[in-house]
RNA sequence: GGGAGCAUAGCUCAGUUGGUUUAGAGCAUCUGCCUUACAAGCAGAGGGUCCUUGGUUCGAAUCCAAGUGUUCCCACCA
């Protein structure tokens, strides 16, 4: 680097030394506006200003509304990048809904989460030496609301950090006490209906812990077992039929054997009796399409108590049900050998019984995966046990309509496919899990098991009364409901739908855009719809937003487990909030997977940089009265520019195409504003600015920052104020709309910064400095040419002639908006380059023209086209006979 | 095993009911620049078998079929 120039930065003042202009000082201090946009300040300052002016709460009130209700983080989450892409997609929709003049109102809360949650107070209990065995549930509980108090909700004050303009006041906690009363109540409502029942259901079941798992907690590993050929003797006879399986142990627990219908080498077993070796019990030969004939040897042991498919292979051939484990994963008497061994040694000690009685035919090797316990790592067993379930099928109806027929819009839409096949076939939904921290199930039990549904004890009580039932010593179902069936009441309960009916919830509900991850469309968005037409008959929203998950650039899902994840806090610190904003909305069209590089919140914060020198640039002119009319080709240019962008912006914003909408802004503002316009209209150096040129440039300024303002909150409220005094804040501003474009000024600026650009490259390829005056001379008809006007204000040092005969040396051509350019220079030129380019570009055009002269030879092409099309092709055709025509005649006059 | 999606520049993606050129953007790359708003910058350039093979059509990146690759969801793995 030249030692030429210093800059130097003394307490956010720029000091500049340039030893040719100030010969005679060491720095001089040029600005006090830091030639770097430092975020953290501002940004807090205008949190705060928002707060204190509560431009996010929202009351009814006689505006329109637009209302997003947050997907509730877990109350035990830490903000990562998953969230922070979410909210910063909700924080600008609600920003702008707010702008144009809507009563935004953009609800935040936490979900109990109750799997999560309880696990991570089991782990705090266990590190202060407290097995949760050892407590009752009040005791647990109560940890656990300490924990919650403690720990939760720290992701909300996160998302202040990233600028989100949530109601806070409005926060809610799906177990607060009246939200926990909307589940009960649901739950008390549903079952009255008939749609809750309970029914026998295979879980999973932990047998160290001795606790119910729920699937959730249940990780699968894929490892290499031993499968087992088992030979049974069919009854009243000398022949063998073989099974193959992974578990012998429970072999004693055996009630049929099941054979594919269609399978020839089985047909004659078929409805025989065989015999369980070791204890000799007599079970069926049944036939069923379920077996699969190639896996093993294509017949299978049924054991309906110690696996879900035997299970409901039993239901359907009515067979016995042999439980022969204990809880603890003992063989219980049913069993009848081994009593009292653990399966695993129990498993050993059969497969050396067969052995020895001949039974085993074979031994091999099985890649399967299988089941374990999260919290203690044990095999996990199957286990059969009264759970309670939602009828899906004969609530979900309207559900799927209301999607189909475009009541309710995902975006993107491709996830409708995937909607609907869930929903065709969508399962009775198990809601008890077996936990405490949660919804307690409403059910209650006399000695006998009797039950009934009731809110209180003393509710129940009268139930069992009145159903002349016993209800002495009557207890509480242990279990709690599953965390969706609290969820998929938010957007009703945050605003008390259902205690308070004829309430604000008429105002907000149905909310319009809910935004969030499509991993969660069956379990939270489909329940969500379901709840919303029963409990309110309408649409919970209109529009869903599904974005895509964050990966690292490995496409590795970014997870706490892998360390691959940054800090969002860390980010915001570094970077700032609103570059953090625009690099992740930068890369995340909707549904697609972002992968996440920091180059690209770099990216971001240089963009604020950009905005903020453009800021700095205006506020450094002195102002003159006047009007300088060459800057009215630029002005009116640009104007049609900012329209034009607006107009698309507001589309994009519409379609919900938010990162297409960011790129139309972000060229708009950059190449557009910042490098043709302000370049063009900018003062010389010290010179003053015209006051109506500054005013203008000023109002152009003034739109930007308001149509920026959703996506990055704080520059734009800053610069908004530093750039004039005014009262109100953009936060509340007007959004921008397109006022009329003239199609006309936008098509010749766009035309004039191509032949600006052309004459740069002339200039670049030959080296030829941007100081050197040249001579534009233009081929044919000047008034076709009516943008020149501007490329020779803009240049300065270029003149145009009207050409139309040339034996000018040394000129270097080039083609822009169907017109030839000729540049003389005084530099020798090397003609057979020049000849080269050009005979390339006669070549592409040739080609060009044959492929529109095929087209338009093609009788069934001129008879089936559309007149409009032929039109378009013919004129196709005669530009490029004129750009070849202009190309040779160019070529000639290099000889 | 069932279902869905995707395949376009080195990377990430647009490409609107098939027709505005022989396909666009951002990033990355390369070249030249300390130029009084910004080197976190300016100016310019290069880069594509639109996965493959068929089909429909006057016309296919776009529609259809098959294949290949890939991702996700659900169920399961005797």
């Amino acid at each position: 680097m030249q030692e030429t120039k210093k800059w130097r930065n003394y307490s956010n003042h720029l000091y500049f030394y340039h030893p040719k202009c100030f010969p005679n000082l060491i720095f001089v201090k040029i600005m006090e506006i830091s030639k770097t946009y430092s975020p953290a300040e501002i940004e807090d300052k205008w949190y705060s200003h928002w707060m204190e002016n509560k431009y996010f709460h929202s009351e009814p009130d006689g505006r329109e509304p637009y209302t997003i209700v947050i997907p509730p983080p877990n109350v035990t989450g830490v903000l990562h990048m998953g969230h922070m892409l979410n909210n910063t997609i909700q924080d600008v929709l609600i920003r702008r809904a707010r702008m144009m003049g809507k009563n935004a109102c953009w609800v935040p809360g936490t979900d109990h989460a109750s799997i999560s949650t309880e696990a991570k107070v089991v782990g705090m209990l266990r590190e202060m030496g407290i097995k949760k065995s050892s407590l009752t549930r009040d005791q647990f509980l109560e940890y656990a609301w300490q924990w919650k108090e403690k720990y939760g909700g720290i992701i909300l004050s996160q998302l202040k950090k990233l600028g989100a303009s949530c109601d806070w006041e409005r926060t809610s906690f799906t177990m607060d006490p009246g939200y926990y009363s909307d589940v009960i109540d649901v739950f008390i409502e549903l079952y009255k209906r008939g749609f809750i029942y309970r029914g026998l259901r295979m879980i999973n079941w932990d047998p160290e812990a001795k606790t119910a798992l729920s699937n959730e907690e249940v990780f699968y590993k894929d490892v290499i077992s031993k499968l087992y050929y088992v030979k049974y003797k069919i009854k009243d006879s000398e022949q063998f039929i073989t099974v193959a399986t992974t578990r012998p142990e429970t072999i004693l627990g055996d009630s049929a054997i099941c054979v594919h219908p269609e399978d020839e080498r089985y047909a004659k077993f078929v409805g025989k009796t065989a015999i369980v070796p070791m204890i000799n019990r007599e079970i069926p030969i049944i036939a069923d399409a379920y077996v699969e004939k190639d896996f093993g040897t294509g017949a299978l042991k049924v054991t309906p108590a110690h696996d879900e498919n035997d299970y409901e292979l039993g239901k359907k051939h009515q067979l016995q049900v042999i439980d022969t484990f204990n809880d603890d994963g003992t063989l219980n008497a049913n069993a009848q050998l081994f009593v009292g061994l653990d399966r695993f040694v129990a498993r050993k000690k059969v497969v050396a019984l067969l052995e020895e009685i001949g039974q085993l035919e074979k031994v091999e090797d099985l890649k399967n995966s299988v089941g374990y316990s999260e919290r203690t790592n044990a095999v996990v067993e199957k286990k059969l046990s009264m759970q309670w379930f939602v009828s899906m099928k004969e609530i979900s109806g309207p559900a799927l309509e209301n999607v189909l027929n475009g009541n309710i819009r995902l975006h993107p839409n491709k996830f409708i496919n995937t909607y609907k096949h869930w929903m065709e076939n969508v399962r009775d939904w198990c809601i008890s899990r077996q936990l405490w921290w949660g919804h307690r199930i409403p059910a209650w039990y006399n000695e006998n098991g009797d039950f009934v549904v009731a809110k209180t004890q003393v509710q129940a009580e009268k139930l069992f009364k009145e159903k002349n039932i016993a209800y002495k010593n009557i207890r509480q179902d242990d279990d709690v409901l599953d965390t969706w069936a609290s969820s998929w009441l938010w957007p009703i309960s945050v605003f008390d739908g259902l205690k308070n009916p004829e309430g604000e919830i008429t105002y907000y509900y149905p909310t319009n855009t809910l935004v969030t991850a499509p991993e969660i469309l069956f379990f939270w968005v489909a329940r969500m719809v379901i709840a919303g037409y029963i409990f309110e008959d309408d649409k919970p929203f209109s529009d869903v937003y599904l974005t895509g998950i964050v990966r690292d650039k490995q496409r590795r899902k970014m997870s706490k487990s892998l360390g691959n994840s940054p800090d969002p806090l860390d980010l915001i610190e570094l970077y700032g909030a609103d570059a953090v904003r625009l690099g992740m909305l930068l890369c995340s069209p909707a549904g697609n997977d972002i992968i996440f590089d920091e180059k690209l919140i770099e990216q971001g914060r240089n963009f604020n940089n950009k905005i903020w020198n453009a800021m700095r640039l205006i506020k450094g002119w002195e102002i003159v009265d006047g009007d300088n009319k060459n800057n009215a080709v630029a002005i009116k240019w640009f104007d049609a520019k900012l329209n034009n962008t607006i107009k698309t912006v507001n589309t994009h914003f519409d379609d919900f195409r938010i990162s297409d909408a960011l790129m139309e802004m972000y060229s708009c503002i950059w190449d557009d504003f910042c490098s043709w316009y302000l370049e063009f209209i900018k003062p010389e150096f010290g010179k003053p600015i015209d006051k109506r040129t500054y005013d203008i440039t000023v109002a152009f300024f003034d739109r930007i920052l308001k149509m920026l303002h959703p996506v990055m909150p704080f520059i734009t409220e800053e610069i908004y104020h530093i750039l004039q005094e005014r009262m109100g804040d953009i936060i509340v501003a007007d959004y921008p709309i397109a006022s009329e474009i003239n199609t006309d000024a936008l098509q010749q600026g766009e035309m004039a910064k191509d032949v600006i650009s052309k004459i740069r490259d002339v200039r670049a390829k030959n080296s030829i400095s941007p100081k050197e005056s040249l001579n534009l001379f233009i081929m044919g008809d000047k008034t076709r040419f009516a943008h020149v006007d501007f490329v020779i204000s803009k240049l300065g040092n270029i003149s145009a002639f009207e050409q139309t005969t040339s034996d000018i040396e040394n000129v270097i051509s080039f083609i822009s908006g169907g017109q030839t350019f000729y540049l003389p220079v005084n530099k020798k030129i090397d003609i057979d380059q020049e000849k080269a380019k050009l005979q390339e570009q006669i070549t592409y055009q040739k080609g060009f023209l044959m492929s529109v002269e095929k087209k338009l030879s093609n009788e069934k092409f001129v008879a089936g086209a559309p007149d409009q099309v032929i039109d378009i092709e013919r004129k196709k055709k005669a530009d490029a006979e004129e750009k070849i025509r202009m190309l040779e005649l160019s070529l000639q006059k290099l000889g």
